[in-house]
DNA sequence: CAGCCAATGTAACAAATGTGAACAAACTTC
DNA sequence: GAAGTTTGTTCACATTTGTTACATTGGCTG
C-alpha cells in the first residue's frame, strides 16, 4: 500500500525489513479518500498532519486575490507533503486531489517514531525533503527561463521520471491524469497556448497523449528540447541498493 | 556576528542564553569572505558545509546549457542554505556572492551539536527550512502568475520584510545591492523590461532607488499592486517573544 | 443510443515582453 | 580628475503569448 514510498526511498537508501514495517505503521490511522477536485488542506488551515499520497495524483496550489491560480507542485503516489509542517500556525497554500485519491494522514507522533527508530528512514525523509526543494527550485528556473514549449516538455520529463521512480508506468508510457487547464496553471500559461504547444510536440513526434496516459515517443528529443537535466532529482546515489541499470532510462544532462 | 540569524530565529522562538552561545559556536571554523561575483559553491560540487551568511548578499542560481541564467533565491544576512545538504552527492545549483560577503561554513558535526543540545534551535532550524520552502513556492507563483510589474513589486515587498526580520534597514529604506540585471534574472525578464517596470514604479511614487538603497514610499500601494500577502513568511508565531507591534510594518494580505 | 458536459481545438486579434544596438550616466581606479 | 567600466536608459521593431469567442470531440450517464 505504501509501496510507492518504499520504492522511492530505495533509490536512496537500502531499507531493512524493520524499516518497511515501521513505514507500514504510517497507515495506522486508516486510508483516506478524496474525489477529483476535492481539497485536502486549505490555505489558512492549522496544519495537523503530514500527508502521504498512496494512489492517484494531487496538487499544491495558491490562488491570488483576483482569482489567478498557480499549481505549485504535483503529488504522485509516494509523495509526502512538508515534514514538521506542524511547526507553522497556518497553511500558506492549499492541497487538492486531481484524480480520485487515496492518502494517509500521518500524525506528528508517528513521524517522530519513524525518525527515532530508524536512521535510514530519517535520512530517506531528509533526502526526500531535499529533492522536493530541488524540484521547487527547478520549477523556478522553468518558469523564469524556459519558453512555453520548453516548459511543458520539461514538466513532462520530470513527471515521467518521478512516475517511474515509484514503480508506475513503463519504458514509454505513464499515467498522466492532467488536463490542459492544469498544465496551464502549472506552467503559467493559458490553456489556449498549452494546446498549441501540445500540438507542436505531437507534430514533432515527441509525445502522444491518449486516455489519460502519456506516451513518450522520443525521450532523447524531448530531453534536448526541454534542456532537461535530471541531476536535481538526485537519483540512486550513496546507499541505494539498485544498480545503475535499474535507474529510469532518461538521458542524464 | 551571527546576530542576524538570532534576530530571525527570535521571530519564531525565544532563545535562551545557552542557545545563543551554541549558535555562536557556529563561527568556530572562522569567518569566510567572498568578493562580488565570486562563487562559493558550484553546481556539481560535493556538498560539505552548510553556509550561513553573516554580512552582504548572496544568491542561488542555475545556468542552462545555452547560457540562460536564473536566480533562484537571494541569501540575506542570517540566511542558511539547505540543512543536511551533505546527504546529496552533488550540488544541483550554484551559490555566488552578490556583494562582498562574510559567511560561515558550518560542518555537519556543528549542525548536529546544535540540534542535539537545543530543542528550540532544532525547531527554529525546521521553521527556517519550512519558510525557505514557502518562499520558493511563492517565487513559483510569482513567476507563473504575476505580470512583470507585479513580479518586481512582489520581490521588493518580500526583500523588504526579510531585511527587516534580520534587523537591517528602517521603516522606509533598506539595503538593496541588486542591479537591474540581477532583478531581471530573478524575475525571468530582460533588463530592458526591468528598467521599464522600475520607471513605472518610480513614476507612480511607490519606490525610490538611490545608492544601493531602496526607499519604499508607499508600502500599502506596493503591496496592493504586487498582490502581496506575507502569510508565507510565517512571522512571529507560536513561541516568539516579540509583540505584534514589533513585527515588520507591512500590510497583511 | 441520445444527450450532456467536460475537455480539447481554432481563429483573429491584442497586449506584453523580448531583441539588439546605441547612448548616457554613474562609479572606480589610477 | 581623466579614462575606463559597469550600470542604466532609450528606441524601433520582432516575437511570443494572451484574449475572446466559438466549434468540435469524447467519454459518461441514463
Amino acid at each position: 500500500m505504501i509501496t510507492p514510498l518504499i520504492k522511492k526511498f530505495e533509490w536512496f537508501v537500502h531499507l531493512s525489513d524493520d524499516d518497511r514495517r515501521l513505514l507500514r505503521a504510517m497507515a495506522s490511522g486508516g486510508v483516506q479518500h478524496a474525489l477529483p477536485g476535492e481539497d485536502i488542506v486549505r490555505e489558512g488551515d492549522h496544519p495537523v498532519f503530514v500527508y502521504l499520497v498512496l494512489d492517484g495524483w494531487a496538487h499544491r496550489y495558491k490562488v491570488l486575490e483576483d482569482g489567478r491560480r498557480q499549481i505549485i507542485s504535483f503529488f504522485l503516489p509516494g509523495d509526502l507533503c512538508d515534514l514538521n509542517i506542524f511547526l507553522l500556525k497556518e497553511m500558506d497554500h492549499s492541497i487538492g486531489a486531481l484524480t480520485s485519491l487515496s492518502y494517509l494522514r500521518v500524525t506528528r507522533q508517528v513521524m517522530d517514531t519513524l525518525v527515532e527508530f530508524s536512521p535510514r528512514i530519517r535520512s530517506a525523509l531528509w533526502w526526500d525533503t531535499l529533492v522536493s526543494a530541488a524540484i521547487q527550485r527547478e520549477w523556478t528556473v522553468n518558469l523564469g527561463q524556459r519558453s512555453a514549449i520548453e516548459r511543458v516538455s520539461h514538466l513532462i520529463c520530470e513527471l515521467f521520471i518521478r512516475t517511474r521512480m515509484v514503480g508506475l508506468g513503463d519504458d514509454q508510457t505513464f499515467p498522466f491524469p492532467v488536463i490542459q487547464a492544469d498544465l496551464a496553471e502549472a506552467t503559467g500559461m493559458t490553456t489556449v497556448h498549452v494546446n498549441r504547444v501540445l500540438q507542436e510536440l505531437r507534430s514533432r513526434d515527441l509525445i502522444l497523449f491518449r486516455r489519460k496516459r502519456l506516451r513518450i515517443l522520443d525521450i532523447e528529443g524531448l530531453t534536448r528540447l526541454a534542456l532537461f537535466n535530471d541531476n536535481y532529482l538526485h537519483l540512486g546515489r550513496e546507499g541505494a541498493h539498485m544498480d545503475a541499470d535499474d535507474r529510469p532510462a532518461v538521458g542524464m544532462g
